[in-house]
DNA sequence: AAGCTCCTCAACCGCAGCGTT
DNA sequence: AAACGCTGCGGTTGAGGAGCT
């Protein structure tokens, strides 16, 4: 390997010696660490970056931060950097070479595409969404499928693709769109279906099951679903579950910038984007968990609510906000959020 | 024990963006 | 405006260790 600057200045390269660790540290104690100089200043940087500055966690990754990972690099795609903001004392490089040998490969043994995070499976050819058991089993509903992360599409990505792409022109969506009720209408929801997905998470509420219809889709990969007007707890954060059916699975939505509202605020309005792989793993039918903040005996209102007017503008300007807040590293996944 | 393969991860490369001259 | 240097980032490499035959 020939560094460029390593060969002009004629300085040592390669793996580091215990003494120079010794020296680097003693001279950036001494120095602070914006003198590099002896050894190449480059080589210098990365190793203090990656390997000895003083608040780096070491060891194996948890669990928890292994979900923190995939679900943010869902979001942000190989943007190492970013993702390591969400993981103290994580550096990028160590996020990216964990990624590269070990949860790509766990996603591809699942069968999903890690750059996508949608199944690796070309079967998706949804016509007609019904609620018959051979549509049903056909998408894996009913039966004991593996625990599936859901899929969240970049936001910007989303509205581009709601904005610009034929597949939604049918929905009449290049035109002047009054509210999202016209690209998705036919949420059914009945008010009096008991609920039957997973209650077991603390503060989860029910909501009655929907049913999802190609109507719903904003593309060829996406899933929209809104709501609007919910009631928030005035000292809670609205955070948003999706659970499966069945409660087979269950993975939080709360950092997908899908959420909306509420801090001082009772009510609150969003909306969803969803992509192809909840339809496969989950099956036709989902139930929406509004897991916490959200005041017990209001899950009629939230769902009577689903498909009611939203501006467009505000949500687009919201999630420009929302994902610029995100990629900063200022917000983490709890607590993305934004007052509409 | 030797040889081989596979895996991990520290380090390097090349580029882009930005500030300074 | 152009040249230059610095910084930061994502992709890639390869040394060294573990495991297997």
């Amino acid at each position: 390997m020939g560094h460029l600057c390593c060969a002009k200045q004629k300085v040592k390269r390669g793996l580091w010696s215990p003494e120079e660790d010794e020296k680097l540290i003693d001279h950036i104690t001494k120095h602070g660490h914006s003198c590099w100089s002896t050894r190449c200043g480059k080589s210098c940087r990365l190793r203090w970056i990656n390997y000895l500055k003083p608040d780096l966690k070491r060891g194996s990754f948890s669990a928890e931060e292994e979900r923190i990972i995939i679900d943010v690099h869902r979001i942000l795609g190989n943007r190492w950097a970013q993702i390591a903001k969400h993981l103290p004392g994580r550096t990028d490089n160590e996020v990216k070479n964990f990624w590269n040998s070990c949860i790509k490969k766990k996603l591809m043994a699942q069968g999903l595409d890690p750059k996508t995070h949608n199944l690796l499976s070309s079967s998706r050819s949804v016509t007609t969404m019904n609620n018959n058991s051979d549509e049903l089993s056909r998408f894996g509903y009913g039966q004991s499928v593996h625990p599936a992360p859901f899929t969240i599409s970049p936001p910007i990505k989303s509205f581009d693709k709601m904005k610009h792409t034929g597949t939604v022109d049918h929905c009449g969506f290049n035109s002047v769109v009054p509210n999202l009720e016209t690209i998705w209408p036919p949420l059914i929801a009945n008010s009096n279906a008991l609920p039957s997905h997973d209650q077991s998470a603390e503060g989860a509420i029910p909501v009655p099951n929907f049913q999802w219809q190609q109507d719903n889709m904003i593309s060829d990969h996406q899933l929209l679903m809104g709501f609007k007007d919910q009631m928030i707890d005035n000292n809670s954060q609205g955070s948003f579950d999706f659970t499966a059916n069945g409660g087979s699975s269950s993975s939080s939505l709360d950092y997908t910038n899908v959420s909306s509202s509420c801090f001082g605020h009772q009510q609150a309005s969003g909306f969803i984007c969803l992509d192809e792989n909840i339809w496969h793993e989950e099956g036709a039918m989902g139930a929406l968990n509004l897991k916490q903040g959200l005041q017990q005996g209001q899950a009629h209102q939230a769902e009577a609510s689903y498909a009611t007017t939203l501006d467009l503008d505000m949500i687009e300007s919201a999630f420009l906000a929302a994902e610029a807040e995100f990629c900063s590293g200022t917000t983490s996944m709890e607590n993305l959020q934004w007052d509409c």
